[in-house]
DNA sequence: AATCATATTGCAACCGGTTGCAAAAAAAGC
DNA sequence: GCTTTTTTTGCAACCGGTTGCAATATGATT
């Protein structure tokens, strides 16, 4: 049915090699053969089969990204933009919904069953082991949103997950609030922690604030929701650093439907600027995650390990960045003066 | 490094084909050399490579899974049942994202040239051909999200947008809206197009019913946002039919900021029912799309044109419900009757 | 124990490509 | 024009599997 190597050799009047070599750049071929092969190519529709050459040139240009969050919208902009990525780049993702798996074996075999070039885990939630299960296997594997760490196994990038948490209890603390409270997303996920660790330690050098913490069950909606109307039960403090987008917006309907109001009765603080983020109904004050960058970066890292496997392992963090709207009061000291 | 066949084949002191066949459902091996070779093999870290199986039997398990939406957060549910349904079944999703591209030769080949199984066009927006090109190049294709037609090319699953746009032309018929709009999505979109004509056409069977259109350049929050400031300034009317959720949702933004109340002074109905539009601070009355019975019935076809590439092209519609929220005034008949 | 049916096995060719190597052809040098 | 160097070419082996077929081993039947 579909035209091969072989049909396109008789109908050239070529051998195979020289119709393989038409279509390998750089290799030797004369003008005039490479001629009569892209002549017989294009009139019998040949395109070389990727999957038959990777197995002699051992790359397929395939490249597994592997994430476990498809209910949080950002990660929509996530998909959107590592297809793009990987596919200016001339590479193909092959999707892995990791829903619920957190052992990485299957993956580590499923993915070397298909003989991908590289992993990418995109995931702040995935034990860091997650991936280094890829490169024990020797598979490129880039960690995206993933941790940070003083003696890195695998390529991490993201952001300063600690750094984040200082910045939000400094945000807190310099617009006044006395009493706040830190809603956390799962627990056992490396970025809760850091942020939370972060927030903590940054709290404490603010004299006379009041922290509390809690931690809803996932980065969703729901989640956020169900922790708030609990912690607004046990009564509600000032302000609170939500460790996600959509985190806060279940946060901010707990405590509309309370009858509060945002910011007046209750800041709130984001985390990630979805663009969602920015829809005028939520209008949420937020720590900007750079995703863009650390996308683009992440693709380029896997494209150069896929050069240089053995690349030393690389640590990435791009600065985050506060965005001013309407979930929080304003800061003292960016107050536009008043005209004396 | 990885171990392959041959390595198998010599450790168990079997031939190629021995292992070859133990690892093939239903071929011809004795107990006696599957032991041997499941020893090998485990010890080794065996697992056959698909791709290099592929070549001989013509079936990689991967698919194709095509999509040009990925800025409404719908398709965030439509991936993340996708690559589920497709996992069940043993089949890998290649992504691909197909933003601004409109012309399928480029994704055929590609396609072709990574041996896809077959494809699944996950788009409303995309015109039918898209689809049919795969069938066309031989490849088994299904368009979910597509449009019906009565002599149908390829296999289509979705719902029958004609029969939505009367749904929502009765829904607000009948609880006594006398002038009302529609707010459809990108007018070259077929599923446009079919519910304006069913809304249109429904509206002239109710009588003294006022009704206008407009279309928004694409189904996105920023899309449906502007084209309603823009209506609100030609005077307002008193309920709309938006073409999509996400839509609706940046039409009730733009209503909200002029300082008019949902439902009071506008209603307002969606379609689709993504996760977001039961959020409590959009409430939003909304025609449900029942995207998991597409999605099942998608990966179900698609599964039965790898048996039988042949198969007669069907139409699958599966029916939508309103889905009663609080944008849209009651409906009179469903009253709950008041105590004599 | 001999005969026949059946199950298991290995050989070798094939799937659609790439590539090292030696032979052939073309170009350069004299 | 002949030799030497360089370029181009095809052969054949290989990548990691599968599979038809004939040969061999096993088991059943008498």
């Amino acid at each position: 049915m579909v035209a091969t190597l072989k049909d396109v050799a008789k109908k050239a009047g070529v051998s195979r090699s020289a119709v393989s070599r038409t279509f390998t750049p750089g290799a030797s071929v004369s003008d005039k053969t490479r001629k009569l092969v892209e002549k017989a190519a294009t009139e019998l529709g040949y395109r070389p089969n990727i999957l038959a050459r990777g197995l002699s040139t051992r790359s397929t240009k395939l490249v597994g990204l592997i994430s476990n969050n498809f209910h949080n919208p950002i990660f929509l902009e996530v998909f959107d933009r590592f297809t793009q990525g990987l596919q200016e780049r001339g590479l193909r993702p092959l999707l892995v919904n990791l829903t619920d798996e957190v052992d990485p074996r299957n993956s580590v075999q499923m993915l070397r069953q298909y003989s991908v070039d590289g992993v990418i885990v995109a995931s702040s939630t995935l034990p860091p082991e997650f991936a280094v299960a890829f490169r024990d296997a020797g598979i490129p594997v880039v960690n995206s949103f993933g941790r940070y760490s003083t003696e890195p196994k695998v390529h991490v990038v993201g952001i300063d997950n600690v750094a984040c948490g200082r910045m939000a209890a400094d945000t807190l603390a310099v617009r006044g609030y006395k009493r706040v409270g830190f809603v956390g997303g799962p627990r056992d996920a490396t970025s809760t922690q850091d942020r939370f660790h972060g927030f903590m330690e940054q709290m404490e050098k603010h004299r006379g604030i009041d922290v509390q913490f809690s931690f809803a069950s996932a980065y969703s909606y729901e989640a956020g929701r169900a922790e708030m109307q609990c912690l607004l039960g046990e009564g509600p403090l000032e302000a609170y650093f939500c460790g996600d987008d959509v985190l806060s917006i279940g946060v901010m309907s707990a405590v509309r439907d309370a009858g509060l109001s945002v910011p007046d009765d209750i800041g709130i603080l984001g985390l990630n600027d979805m663009e969602m983020a920015g829809w005028e109904i939520f209008n949420l004050t937020t720590i900007h995650q750079p995703i863009q960058q650390i996308i683009n970066s992440s693709v380029e890292l896997i494209v150069a390990m896929l050069e240089e496997p053995d690349r030393y392992p690389e640590t990435r963090l791009f600065p985050c960045k506060i965005i001013e709207r309407g979930t929080l009061r304003p800061d003292p000291a960016k107050q536009v003066p008043v005209e004396a």
